[in-house]
RNA sequence: CGCGGGGUGGAGCAGUCCGGUAGCUCGUCGGGCUCAUAACCCGAAGGUCGGAGGUUCAAAUCCUCCCCCCGCAA
């Protein structure tokens, strides 16, 4: 049971980096005094070469929070940073990097994460994407506590979000942002209240989502249609789905599936028909509604067609 | 100065290297065919070729600068 007198400040720091973590930080500044943010390194992004501070770090500096963007989190120095803020809970929301045990056991109450899945299932890097493409009809948030193990420590609450047939990895990503938020603060409001009970995941259960990395973005023409329509939506909007033809990177951001058994086609073969462009698959066909080819902006597969000037035996690879 | 592609009627493209009649697919409008149609046939409208200079008898096309969009990489 864990449990936080109502009238004893409660003192803590958080650790995290994309826009996910955001709502969850602006949650805890609410409920707690807030000693320390921790994000990842300024990193470069965009064309040309300008480094960006991360979503969290530049929330954190927007609400006047002390911040530590370290490039080690394991480093003696930065441990130290931290433990002088000396936190009661340390939060920690899509930080990006294992934490090591002694920043583990540096808080006085305990290491909690919001984790953006039903663990035990798609415990792991990339929760949300594993549940689309895993066609789950749920998901949620988890708020947990830390152990050594990835995502492997108890359950102190969990809140649930169902997956509708058009959510993407953007989609849910950003509800799921704003329930981990949620849920955050109902597990704070507990915890100075009821208290929080930690439940053990049932590891036999459990699956993992590992890091997305740009090629798992490439689509297998040979898989069923069903599994790459998932696929697409879980890429979305990263690393996106992507095939070639002729050679050239093409997007295919959004599909439809059209049937679920159609056999015999070359996996891959493309007709347009009127204003549909649709493909076969190892298993079914899928209409293509948006795609991007490189250096263009994203546009209707029909538009697509209409400028492309496929051949009969146009296919994607 | 990280690498690269692109801005041409409403949409998507060709034409640019080798200056000299604005092209293709789709859409729109009118007409025809048809039980009907997103199909097919005939016809029409619609473009300062991203912007500003320059070279030239002549610039979408060559030169210079600028604006905007996107891919890679993170």
């Amino acid at each position: 049971m864990l449990l936080w007198p109502a009238d004893r400040p409660l003192r803590s720091v958080f650790m995290g980096t994309p826009p996910f973590a955001v709502p969850s930080l602006r949650a805890l500044a609410a409920e707690t005094t807030v000693a320390g943010v921790v994000s990842q390194p300024d990193r470069p992004r965009g064309r040309g070469l300008g480094t960006q501070p991360s979503p969290v770090a530049a929330a954190a500096l927007a609400l006047g929070i002390p911040l530590l963007r370290p490039a080690s989190v394991r480093a003696g120095a930065t441990l130290d940073a931290i433990a002088a803020w000396k936190p009661d809970l340390l939060v920690v929301a899509a930080y990006g990097r294992i934490l090591p045990p002694a920043l583990l056991t540096m808080p006085v109450l305990a290491p909690v994460n919001v984790h953006a899945s039903l663990l035990p299932r798609h415990r792991g890097a990339a929760p949300i994407a594993a549940a689309i493409r895993a066609g789950d009809a749920e998901t949620g948030i988890t708020i947990m506590l830390m152990s050594e193990g990835l995502d492997e420590g108890d359950m102190l609450l969990k809140q649930t979000r169902p997956i509708a047939p058009d959510d993407t990895t953007e989609s849910l990503t950003t509800a799921l942002a704003d329930l981990g938020a949620t849920a955050l603060r109902e597990a704070l409001a507990r915890l100075r209240t009821t208290g929080l009970d930690a439940e053990p995941q049932d590891s036999s259960a459990a699956t993992y989502a590992s890091r997305l990395s740009k090629d798992d973005g490439r689509i297998d023409w040979t898989a069923e249609a069903a599994a790459i329509e998932r696929a697409v939506r879980a890429f979305t909007p990263w690393p996106s789905a992507f095939t070639t033809l002729a050679g050239r990177t093409v997007k295919i951001l959004a599909v439809r599936i059209v049937d679920t058994n159609a056999r015999g086609a070359v996996p891959g073969a493309i007709r347009v028909d009127g204003s549909t462009l649709t493909v076969a698959t190892g298993r079914g066909v899928l209409e293509v509604v948006t795609l991007q080819a490189e250096g263009k902006k994203a546009m209707a597969a029909a538009a697509f067609a209409a400028g492309a000037r496929l051949g009969n035996d146009a296919r994607f690879e």
